[in-house]
DNA sequence: GATCTACTTGAAAGCCAGTTCAATTAGCCC
DNA sequence: GGGCTAATTGAACTGGCTTTCAAGTAGATC
């Protein structure tokens, strides 16, 4: 929090007309509860953390768009890393519940989940159609 | 892509059981056009590219879930970076279109828009409830 | 105009996340 | 078991993003 008290104060002053520190006061726990409430065990926060990287984007992307599951291999064709990174990235993606893996002999075989999908469809009407 | 024909063109041969040069560059094209589609001008990709930083996810975090909205000074309470930071990342939000910005006097009040609201309604549900 | 205010902007620095390399696991076939 | 395969894992390095600092803008008040 720091120094914010004293523009709190000014900004509060200038609405109420009239301001005490008991008000100042008030505003600041509205704010810090407003933050508890959002940020305190947030399960949303590591998805964003995770979609926001570009490699990861493109593979959750790449398997939300596609009709079904798709291998290791092919996948690399969407980004231009190593295989390592590649895996790296779809563990990660795995970890948040965007992704999901199935083995199949060697293979592993990839697909998205309902929350990548929600997502990506919502991001989409939204941007594009403004709906 | 680089070396990844031959291990699809083994992929291939396990499933179709028997498969040519043809196969395997049908299913490059398909994956390529797939990868077209998703990406060739995304406007997607900025929106989570910019949610990936803590600040910046913070920020529009909380201004989704207040009630009004909130001005630079009141917004300062909700991480812990400077001043200068912060406009940075508020900077960053509207540019891509999760935030909107409004001028009163000296303050300058920040809002979420429906994109904003939506995405991270989206995320909510899947997350905690599976639905 | 001068001097506050609230906030923004640009450039530079520092740090950490993402990548790569190397080694390892796990499955199939002989 | 040995030699393939596909993919994962761990650790170290590095480049780019985020932050900060300093200066600048724009509005209010006198």
């Amino acid at each position: 929090m720091g120094e914010t008290q004293p523009r709190i104060q000014r900004l509060l002053a200038e609405k109420l007309d009239d301001c005490c520190e008991e008000d100042v006061e008030r505003r600041l726990d509205e704010l810090q509860s407003l933050a508890g409430e959002t940020f305190d065990d947030d399960p949303v926060r590591p998805v964003f953390a995770v979609l926001g990287n570009e490699t990861r984007y493109r593979l959750a992307r790449a398997l939300a768009a596609a009709d079904d599951d798709l291998c290791v291999c092919e996948l690399e064709s969407f980004v231009d890393v190593s295989e390592s990174a590649v895996s790296h990235a779809l563990s990660d993606l795995v970890d948040v519940g965007l992704l999901t893996r199935r083995k199949e002999g060697n293979w592993r075989y990839y697909s998205s989940t309902p929350l990548a999908e929600s997502l990506f469809d919502t991001a989409e009407r939204q941007v594009v159609d403004g709906e």
